[in-house]
Formats: C-alpha cells, structure tokens, sequence
DNA sequence: CATAATCCTGAGTGATTTGCTCAGAATAAA
DNA sequence: TTTATTCTGAGCAAATCACTCAGGATTATG
C-alpha cells in the first residue's frame, strides 16, 4: 500500500514549480538539485506531467518548465494520476470503467474497496497545489469541493 | 497505489471464517476452494495471519482455522497489517516510529501523506468482517470508534 | 495402533515492477 | 555557431509479487 518515489517525486518537483509561479520556467537541472532527485529520472516524469497538461516545457538555452495552469488548480491527486494511474486500492474499483470485474455482483469486500478509494480521492483532489505551498494544510483550510 | 493480491485475498479468506463462526474449524482446502485462491498461496497467508493473532490454526485431521476473537473485533485493517505491513502511503509517515525520516522538519509533502494515511486508516480501521459479513456498509452503519 | 487429514515450515522461481542509467536527437537562446 | 536545454527511446539491476515445491509435525478417526 506504498506509493512509487515516482509519485513523491512528482509531487516535489510540482511543488518546485508551484512556489515560483509565474517567473521564467524552471531547469529540470535546478528542480533536479534542489530536491535531490536523478535528472535523468525526473525528465521520465515530467514526460508524463506533460502527457497530462500540468506543464509545459520551454525548449532551448534558458528553458526549463512551468506548471500549465495556477497551483490553485493542480491538487494532489491530479499529480498522482499523471504518474501512477489511477487512484483505486485493488483494479475492481477503479473509477471510469465501472464493473470491471467479473466478480462484482457477488463480491462481498467491493463496497469496502469503494470505500477507501473514496476516501483517498477525497484528501488528494481537495488539496491543490497551492494549499502546500502556502502551509495550510497545518491548519485545516484545505480548498473546498 | 495498489493492494497487492495477498491483501485482498486475506480479507476475503477471513470472511469465509467470519461467515461461520463459532462452528468447527474451517479447512483451509475449503476456503481455497470456496474463495478460488491457491491454497498453497493461502497457507503463506495464513502463517501471517496466524502470528498476528488474528486466527487459531487447529492440527490434525478436521481441523481447520477459526477466527481467534469475535468477527466484531476484527477490522479490515487488522488484517491488511497483519499481511501487508503498516498502512501508509510512504515510509516517512509510518505510524509508530514518528519521525522516521531526516528530511521531516523541512519536508512540504509531510502532512498530505499523513492526512491521507489517516484517511485510509479511517476508513480500515472502522471497518470489522461483521460490517461486512452483514453486509452492514451499504446502509452506512459501521462501527463507530 | 495405523492411517489419513490437516496444519506448519522453509526454500525456490518466473514474471513483473521499480528505480533508475545511457545515448543521442531536436530546439532555441546567446 | 555554440551551448543550454527539452525531448525520445532503449536498457538494466534489484526488488517485489504471486505463486509452487517438498516435506515434516500433529492429531482425529477407523
Ligand atoms: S473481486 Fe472484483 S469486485 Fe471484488
Ligand atoms: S521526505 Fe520524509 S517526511 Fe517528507
């Protein structure tokens, strides 16, 4: 029940992103130095960051990458798709394709699964970008849905 | 994100005891055929089960697996424990030994893990096999802590 | 008592995933 | 034109997963 370091990973470096908003784009190198993460693993990730709109890259001398839209509205959970897949506990329950699983009608562990799936999407899509820059989540004021 | 097969198929074998208990011990053949699993596999599983007191094994010939305290006491979350280690999301944040890692006075992401660790824990720990057995979740009416 | 049914123990194993590295092309600022 | 960067695709060792295999220990039952 861990998460990859690649999820953590790209929580970090969007978080690099996020709390120098609206400058010039930021060196994979500089994200790369400041967290301590492997370059070459990082370009992995933001391959994927990409794939999912939550930035853009600048190409040529003095590029780099910034988030593709406000920290207000990139959370957590966004992040951890765009690396990870979907957020489900066991593949019978992920959201989308619904009944999946052949065993559904007769399961009785589906609606516990549902459950804590729900319950991760809840703390993961309420908590942006911006929400951890700012430190709020130390004091409960988490975005509302 | 994903449960691994042997915690799932621990929740799903524990039901089986849960759904007959107080009878005569169960044969782990039986819950292999009842539940389709490996019954090599699940005898793996049960030697964890077994060392976290979550089950009684009885030898010899009719002998079997019994719970070893009352379905009500028995939570989801014991037995993901019991097979799957600690519930949380990442290493930093394992429950117990706080303060497990270097970076956690300066870590950002610190308290989204825990907020969603609590979460799962919420939801796994409140959670028995007679909510399930009952099949009690669908209406909301699980125990209370 | 002998036998069969069961739990119990420990090792082994192929497939998959993880957590990276390596090499180099494409693009654009300086 | 040089240099700094993103981008692309492959490769790989170590760990984990999802089991299997082999056999000993224990006890009800015939
Ligand atoms: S086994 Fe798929 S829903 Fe439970
Ligand atoms: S990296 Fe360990 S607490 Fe965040």
């Amino acid at each position: 029940m861990r998460l990859s370091t690649k999820g953590q990973y790209a929580v970090r470096a969007m978080l690099v992103l996020a709390m120098r908003e609206a400058e010039a784009p930021i060196a994979l190198r500089q994200i790369s130095e400041l967290e301590d993460i492997s370059a070459q693993y990082l370009e992995q990730i933001f391959v994927d960051l990409r794939k999912a709109k939550l930035v853009e890259g600048v190409r040529g001398a003095s590029g780099g990458y910034r988030l593709a839209r406000p920290a207000e509205q990139i959370t957590a959970g966004d992040i951890l798709r765009a690396v990870e897949g979907p957020i489900a506990p066991v593949e019978c329950v992920l959201h989308g394709d619904e009944e999946a699983c052949g065993r559904a009608h007769i399961c009785i562990t589906r609606e516990l699964w549902k459950r804590l799936r729900d319950s991760m999407s809840a703390v993961l899509d309420t908590t942006t970008l911006a929400d951890m820059a700012a430190g709020r989540l130390f004091t409960g004021e988490t975005r509302e849905v």
